[in-house]
DNA sequence: ATAAAAATCAAACAGTTGTTTAATTTATTG
DNA sequence: CAATAAATTAAACAACTGTTTGATTTTTAT
């Protein structure tokens, strides 16, 4: 996936568009216009808006692997404490891509593109897969319980996380910030939250026999 | 809200596409097409197809509201057993109504429209508010914990369903169900393991001591 | 400096969008 | 049955869609 730098500038400036109106709400011109450019540069540059968006998924998913593939190696490391660093990265990952997620998660309900389904689907296979060998380990070690469902444990993490973020602001009415905090000092606030409340469900999914 | 027979009819099928396309790539007259009527006619029912997307929700959110708000009164129920029996109807809820939690979920993102977002945030507020009278109960007999964070709760019960939902194909490929079972079997099984698994991760919410 | 390649542009393209119009059919009512 | 109202229709509306064209400018390489 190389882009160069005009492309890595169109996409970001797509990214926040189709986050905040949709993939479909946000016409090629309004793209570039926010981004000072021609229409015709779009096509030019990624062939079609289908394309734009095939490589906005292209650009974004190959930049998350490789961290989480070296935690696994990590001899120094508890199986728990490993899954609670996993728990801390993912978080980090979405807060600081949180236009992407949210395109991810309603482009992937209602999108029929077949490089950006397979994008996800390779995605969420990794996910599992990285998480099952994890738990694999601390059986043997008899750190962890026989019978756990990945699966469901995998969405737990993924859907409470989103719904977290996908409703900050709700939050944030119900449970007022002192006056003057920064947004940032909010997001901080909630990474926090999240990460505690999670660590805390994946050690009970873990070690408690049901 | 009181809708026609034929209004009705229109509101199933926009909702359905709706699902499938999301709002901005249905058209008026994929809709007309499908219910097999004029596109004029939806102007004319519901004056404009935003309208038609609010009428949508008006109509499915007014018909949740009423069993939750018996399941609180009811005196012969454990604090406990309250809070399961609300798990239960939110699952079973959800799977009934897959369709408009999908619209729900994509379109609160990206919608602009006023009557839309607060028929949302109503919603959202009366969970909270239900969940939050159900554990005061249980805190004023001991059997809850003092601290509990309801809106973190109640958007892992509501992101673990939401990512279960629409992840189901997938889970099905990863544990392959019996050759030929049917789809509502696939969705019973479905039902009961959120249920399950969301009942776990309540208990020790409310229960254990951090 | 010159030729070739790459980038940018305004304009036009054919389709589709949501909505309105005005005519016609169907249903209701007195 | 006649008059009124409601429902339905095909057609037209202007605005917008993604994409292409062909000319023009800018950059690169010789």
């Amino acid at each position: 996936m190389e882009f160069t730098e005009k492309q890595l500038q169109i996409l970001e400036i797509a990214e926040t568009l189709f986050a905040a109106k949709g993939f479909e709400g946000t016409s090629v011109r309004d793209i570039a216009e926010k981004a000072g450019i021609n229409v015709a540069m779009i096509s030019y540059y990624f062939g079609s808006k289908e394309k734009l968006l095939e490589a906005l998924f292209k650009s974004r998913i190959g930049s998350v692997q490789v961290r989480m593939e070296n935690l696994i190696k990590d001899q120094s490391l508890s199986p728990l404490q490993k899954i609670n660093l996993l728990i801390d990265e993912y978080v980090e990952r979405v807060l600081q891509h949180e236009n992407f997620f949210k395109i991810m998660v309603t482009e992937q309900l209602i999108t029929k593109n077949p490089s950006v389904l397979s994008s996800l689907k390779q995605l969420k296979l990794r996910n599992v897969e990285l998480i099952t060998q994890l738990i694999k380990e601390g059986q043997k070690k008899n750190m962890f319980r026989k019978k756990v469902d990945v699966v469901m444990m995998v969405n737990t993490m993924i859907g409470t996380v989103w719904q977290t973020t996908m409703n900050r602001d709700f939050y944030f009415e119900l449970h007022p910030a002192p006056v003057g905090s920064t947004d940032s000092a909010n997001t901080i606030l909630i990474k926090r939250k999240l990460s505690i409340h999670i660590k805390a469900l994946f050690k009970v999914i873990l070690t408690h026999e049901a």
